[in-house]
RNA sequence: GGCCCGUUCGUCUAGGGGUUAGGACACGUCCCUUUCACGGAUGAAACACGGGUUCGAUUCCCGUACGGGCUACCA
């Protein structure tokens, strides 16, 4: 029988999740919704040293926000495998247990080298040319540990408590065969893979053991990481394989990066001149919050949309997709193995998309308090058709301002190009006679001061109707020209035309 | 350095033994609009290189180059 479709996100609170992370989380959730499986997260706090406050907290809000919310974990409610903070787990034995399962096999065993002897070990390897130093089958013959001390020597090394760590016993020589949803089969030698610590001289497990033990003990089907993880898999097979886990060990699956847009490597925050976090972290240690994309006016929906086409695609040509859709369309076949570089124009783009979808009546409702801050207030109706005007031009929200603010301000200046390249000598009297003819104009409706003005050309002759708008706006583009006008209002639209023909 | 993974337009990608190698973002031109944008049309732009295998390779295999990851009592 088909194992129940579990897979977990499983990062540390080392500092604010960024996108890489969201899209693992991603990947994670659209699986489990496609299967109706089980989408859990869990918390995975051992290294005391990088514990950074408020970032748990984060994590979770970032998934809520991006709509792709676990059905069991940290924040998001028990299940049957609480805790789902390993640093709770440890406290229950939980890793301890399985480590002693190890050594009384002969798999694992206790290592009481300092941190000094550790360097030295590493020094003296580089100075004999040794090309990758490792505590492995041929070096941990030369440390103190329990494949080198006596049974009697070890056992009053425990008594007296020194500290230890327990360590992962790597064969010399054998090969390593694992076979990766998204890469196919991996084969590594043991030789390449070093006696991985597995309990922490302050009882803590390490990584490696602990998502082990943890997928097993909660029933995981897939485990879904980024391609980091790749070189330790072996490892990790062989932790399976001496528990006599190897029948339960989930499915691997590891997703390529995503790499940053200029130069190369990993997206980094600090470089980055684009938000790498969903929402705007702040992290204790530094003075500046990094800003997200939700202050940055991404909708979520587009965010997500963008993270699931970086490594991933349906295999059509189409490219806005729901989380629903993702969801439907989602398989690891279709993920890729190579990294993606991350583009922050198309990003936009998508955003774009998005923003489109909304109706005018939900863009004022979002741009209202925008407007708010910049010192205007207006009704619903006017806001509606502000927006229903100005769409089409904006990525996001807060462009409205940007590009409609002449809307609600008068100019103070005047496009300069547009004025000396049309503005001439009749100038002055056919813009009079424009003004005249729009003081007269009672029903301030679209359709009747375009009439209007029409009349007035048959009388008058051509008017440009660029420089009407650079004399009502003061910049060369915006909206249609007549429904702007109606906009703006009678009053306000004489008043401005007054005033530019007073100045020019 | 060693090991592992990868390599189709600038970027995200489709495709896959015989194709005019398709789409999207960005960019150019034109049309629409008495403007800008949207929209439409169109252009420039890619199979990293060298060897095999094959009647035929961008596609399969092997090397090389390049890129990335890992190389901790971090995850």
């Amino acid at each position: 029988m088909e194992k129940r479709v579990r897979v977990r996100f499983a990062p540390s609170p080392t500092g604010g999740l960024h996108m890489g992370g969201v899209r693992t989380a991603l990947f994670n959730y659209l699986f489990a919704k496609k299967h109706g499986g089980d989408f859990i997260l869990r918390i995975e706090d051992t290294d005391q040293t990088r514990f950074v406050e408020g970032a748990e907290e984060y994590i979770v809000a970032a998934l809520k926000w991006c709509g792709i919310e676990p059905n069991e974990g940290v924040g998001f409610g028990d299940g049957p495998h609480k805790p789902y903070r390993q640093s709770e787990r440890k406290e229950l034995g939980i890793y301890k247990k399985y480590a002693d399962k190890l050594i009384a096999s002969g798999h694992a065993y206790y290592a009481f080298d300092t941190e000094e002897e550790l360097n030295d070990m590493r020094k003296r390897l580089e100075a004999a040319k040794v090309v990758a130093p490792q505590y492995n089958a041929v070096t941990r013959q030369n440390m103190r540990n329990s494949t080198t001390l006596g049974e009697d020597e070890v056992k009053k090394l425990l008594a007296e408590g020194v500290k230890y760590v327990v360590r992962l016993k790597v064969p010399r020589n054998e090969e390593i065969r694992f076979n990766d949803i998204i890469r196919g089969w991996v084969t590594v030698n043991s030789a390449q893979v070093d006696d991985k610590v597995l309990l922490k001289s302050d009882g803590m497990p390490t990584y490696h053991l602990a998502h082990i033990v943890d997928d097993i003990e909660m029933e995981i089907s897939h485990a879904v990481r980024g391609e980091e993880w790749l070189p330790s898999a072996p490892a990790h097979i062989l932790i399976y394989r001496y528990l006599g886990l190897e029948e339960q060990m989930p499915m691997l699956a590891h997703l390529p990066l995503i790499l940053n847009p200029d130069g190369n490597g990993k997206i980094s925050k600090r470089e980055a001149r684009f938000p790498v976090f969903p929402l705007s972290w702040k992290d204790p240690r530094e003075v500046m919050p990094y800003i997200g994309y939700k202050e940055s006016g991404y909708y979520p929906e587009a965010f997500v949309n963008i993270l699931a086409l970086l490594g991933w695609n349906p295999g059509n040509n189409e490219e806005i997709f729901s989380v629903a859709e993702l969801a439907e369309l989602f398989s690891f076949e279709r993920v890729h193995k190579s990294g993606a570089k991350f583009d922050p124009e198309k990003a936009k783009w998508f955003n774009q998309q998005y923003l489109r979808k909304q109706s005018d009546e939900d863009l004022a409702k979002a741009f209202k308090p925008i407007l708010k801050e910049k010192g205007y207030e207006k009704e619903d109706a006017f806001m509606i058709e502000f927006c229903k005007l100005v769409k089409e031009k904006v990525q996001f929200v807060h462009e409205f301002w940007d590009h409609g603010k002449y809307i609600f301000e008068a100019p103070t200046t005047y496009d300069e190009k547009v004025i000396t390249k049309k503005w001439n000598d009749t100038s002055k009297a056919l813009f009079t006679s424009v003004l005249e003819n729009f003081k007269s104009i009672t029903d301030w409706k679209m359709q009747t001061i375009h009439d209007s003005f029409e009349e007035l050309v048959k009388q008058v002759g051509k008017i440009d109707m660029q420089l009407l708008r650079v004399l009502i706006t003061g910049v060369a583009g915006g909206p249609q020209l007549f429904d702007m006008i109606a906009l703006i209002e009678k009053d306000e639209v004489i008043k401005r035309l007054e005033t530019a023909l007073n100045k020019l």
